[in-house]
DNA sequence: AAACTGAAGGAAATCGATTGCCTGCACGCT
DNA sequence: AGCGTGCAGGCAATCGATTTCCTTCAGTTT
């Protein structure tokens, strides 16, 4: 390579970094040598000297990758301005393999690490002390101190509900996911007391239950045999909402006319399959991926942002809440 | 580290690595220190001075990871007992996006490349005379000499096909996606030869059209008005075999009595909410990842193989053809 | 013409780990 | 006592690119 152009490995260099002063002749001569010889500089070597890999890691615990996806698209659209690259690594739910990817991580020096997960609830953070920043991204930290981008779940169920309000429905249920289950009880808690601020009050108890459609099907009949004159249901994931879809049309409900339907996810799959398709709440994850890498980019240059940032959810509208 | 041991850096890596000849109370005492300290050694240094990073590329060009997530799983297992890391880059079916990650990936000098997409139809080498090996997962290249894992799909056309036959169908039905889909055509084509070699055909034309439910419960109604006699449909996907599933309930047909209902891909989501739960072909994606990273990690170890290498599929019975 | 200035580019140290080579020392043999 | 044998571990070269320092030389100034 430097023998093409006839230069020494310095000024090789020099010529691709625009450092040092060279002639614009050797520059331009040294450029389409390399470009012959299609040289790409060596990443390790540099990274030795530099100190930086320009490589970041994302451990996630979200196998299906329904959530994790979008998220890295988001980071990917970030960090690529920037000319780095993603070690995507997935943990399955195990502590074990998350602790060797963190190590593996570790000893590929990435300048920093974003951790996701399936669920929003706050986790224990990866490590302590660590090297390197690391960014929470649609999970959080249970350490207030670590930076965390997540969806504000109360948010996109204010919005859900005080649409339907928009639309004139008063009678409202809430059918969701288990109990125990984190964006479940948050969600859940923010219709009520949107309700609450409006002087009224959820049509039935909150029905908990499981995360798929056979559950929202279920929910959807003991809804029909106890409650009466329900004319609108919130539920915690379109497949929930799908569920109760399918039991209110076997049922001879029309939706939107006799009930209203508004789900959460906004998952293409779910929404638009559905008859009718569904109105639902987008938490914008490609979003959440790329100001988590954008945070964590800053973090790298030495910004650090501490604490928990809540980004806010869209309603995405269509015929299950069809207005007129 | 070194002084910390109270010994040479020369030491430590024998120490660490198990070569030269040392004490063993010195090799025990590097290793309590490195301990003690985290110590991780640099993989930049390492791959320096070894020429190997100990890191795989892996382009794809499905946005969406419904495909690409399972291969990934399985490469990783394959590729994680080796200690190697993988580099994910999303190309969006977009080819500046993938000369741009292959050239990145290059730079970072990966030892290989597993390339994939959301479609199983032939496409062009990603690049030619490339300094590492490359594997073809899932898609395969126009290249004969390259070497591409693809599942068989006419083998699982013909294992559905001959499900249903021994579950005494006869008039059989095909709905699928797109004619201009490598995908629909290979499995029309198989289902037909297989009811060919039986003496038999098709009940009605090949239904081509989208890989939608919506699609499916359009095909559906058509068949249901003009052909008689259909106790059986084979779908191109499950997506349309649940929109076909819901179409015939609608319809006031019973599954599987009257109608038997078979799918394609095994999607978790689709395959579980439908009604009843489908039976569905199964290309073991996982398998098709884990082979392709093997072969990767021959060919990176001097023994490539050429060509491409089909991977049987599975038929996971569920109640849409449940015998009896 | 001597001295100065600054541009151009080469020489060599550097990053961190690996590894071949070599030295030093203890022990055993004659 | 002298010499050989072999283990333990240090020294230094090496990988490839970056960067600092320094040399060289052309052009300018007095």
């Amino acid at each position: 390579m430097a023998a093409l152009a006839g230069v020494s490995t310095g000024t090789v260099s020099k010529a691709l970094n625009g450092r040092g002063s060279l002639h614009p002749d050797t520059r331009r001569r040294v450029q389409q040598a390399a470009e012959q010889l299609g040289f790409v500089a060596n990443a390790a070597a540099r990274s030795l000297h530099t100190g930086r890999t320009y490589t970041v890691g994302m451990i996630t615990t979200d196998t299906i990758g329904r959530f994790s996806i979008p998220l890295l698209i988001g980071a990917e659209d970030a960090l690529g301005a920037g000319r780095m690259s993603v070690f995507l690594c997935d943990a399955r739910d195990d502590v074990i393999r998350e602790q060797y990817y963190l190590r593996t991580l570790l000893s590929r020096n990435v300048d920093g690490i974003i951790v996701t997960g399936r669920r929003t609830q706050a986790r224990a953070p990866i490590g302590a002390g660590l090297p390197v920043p690391v960014v929470y991204a649609f999970i959080s930290s249970t350490d207030p101190d670590d930076c965390s981008v997540v969806p504000d779940e109360a948010d996109g169920a204010r919005r859900a509900v005080q649409h339907l309000l928009a639309a004139g429905r008063r009678r409202i249920a809430h059918i969701t996911g288990p109990e125990h289950h984190h964006s479940a009880t948050v969600r859940a808690r923010a219709a009520t007391e949107t309700l609450a601020a409006e002087g009224l009050s959820l049509a039935a108890p909150v029905l908990y239950g499981e995360w798929s459609e056979a559950w929202g099907r279920q929910a959807a009949d003991m809804l029909l045999s106890t409650a009466t004159g329900v004319d609108a249901v919130f539920c915690g994931s379109d497949q929930i909402a799908r569920g109760v879809a399918e039991a209110l049309r076997d049922a001879g409900r029309d939706i939107p006319r006799d009930v209203a339907l508004v789900g959460f996810d906004n998952w293409d799959v779910m929404v638009d399959a559905s008859r009718p398709p569904l109105t639902s709440i987008d938490m914008d994850l490609e979003g959440i991926g790329r100001s988590a890498a954008e945070l964590l980019l800053a973090a790298i240059n030495g910004d650090p942002v501490h604490g928990p940032q809540m980004r806010p959810c869209r309603l995405i509208p269509r015929a299950s809440t069809a207005m007129g």
